[in-house]
DNA sequence: CACCAGGCCGTGC
DNA sequence: GCACGGCATGGT
């Protein structure tokens, strides 16, 4: 929502809470009415109703982006999303690390989110650095190049420690920049070559860690979602709305179930 | 004790 | 091509 104060200076106010529990992030714990969470080197404590001007949380939280257009598209595609747009509100697509990313829904494979939160603290807390007594840094890619396959099944990733290892290994030899720098297409073909990185979570990679928009990524829920309740919906016309529409459609799902 | 979690890999047909 | 079992672990 936006707003002017007295001094007309324009400002927006965001709910954040859905989208920090959505499932496209790990790092954020609810205490109280408190979000703890890591953007990067920063440890943050945020109020669940955010106004902010601090420009890491703008970009994170994707604040620039025209999110009232975009729910006023979704809301007319179908009664089920002009509902849910509704009841759910506010819900961004974030701008993560994407390194951060690759790893988190590489782990989520057969996985929950309590679980996958926990393995990413403790990667984290194992090989990122420290910023406070509380919270570390992710690791980066050079911080975990001699990780072996050992080492993650101890810290209790399981057979996705094999895949993680694959990942760090391709990306260790490789410029970053110029990877973010390919096309969708490109950026997706070199994921699928990552032994562990299947088609959902690459384009949750594509989505959450690399901003592509476009994509829509198909678990078990939305094809249970894809074939009932929004079997008519046309999902190659989303375009640029596909992510959020995608999310909107998973939390009504969830709804459904309350 | 079973069964499941926002999949993917390897194998066999 | 596509169906199937196996996979680590922790929670219910």
């Amino acid at each position: 929502m936006r707003y002017a104060d007295k001094n007309n200076t324009i400002g927006i106010m965001i709910n954040i809470e859905k989208t920090l529990l959505s499932g496209q992030c790990f790092r954020w714990k609810k205490i109280d009415d408190k979000f703890d969470g890591v953007i990067g080197d920063k440890h943050y404590i945020l109020p669940s109703i955010l106004d902010t001007e601090d420009p890491i949380l703008i970009n994170y939280f994707d604040i620039n982006s025209d999110y009232d257009k975009l729910k006023k598209e979704i809301s007319l595609i179908s009664p089920e999303l002009k509902y849910s747009v509704e009841k759910i509100g506010d819900l961004f697509i974030l701008n993560q690390d994407p390194w951060e990313v690759i790893i988190s829904f590489i782990t989520s494979q057969n996985n929950n989110i309590k679980r996958i939160s926990k393995l990413i603290e403790k990667i984290s807390n194992v090989y990122g650095k420290k910023i406070d007594d509380e919270r570390n840094m992710f690791p980066t890619v050079k911080e975990l190049e001699n990780v072996t396959e050992e080492d993650l099944r101890n810290l209790g990733f399981g057979f996705r420690a094999r895949y993680i290892v694959s990942a760090i290994n391709y990306f260790k030899d490789i410029d970053f920049n110029k990877f973010k720098k390919l096309s969708r297409e490109e950026m997706e073909q070199e994921l699928l070559s990552i032994v562990g990185i299947g088609p959902k979570v690459c384009n949750c990679i594509l989505l959450y860690g690399f901003h592509f928009t476009d994509s829509f990524p198909i678990d078990v829920w939305m094809k249970k979602a894809l074939s009932t309740t929004f079997k008519d919906l046309d999902v190659a016309s989303l375009g640029d709305k596909a992510g959020l529409t995608q999310q909107y459609i998973f939390e009504y799902m969830r709804l459904k179930d309350e």
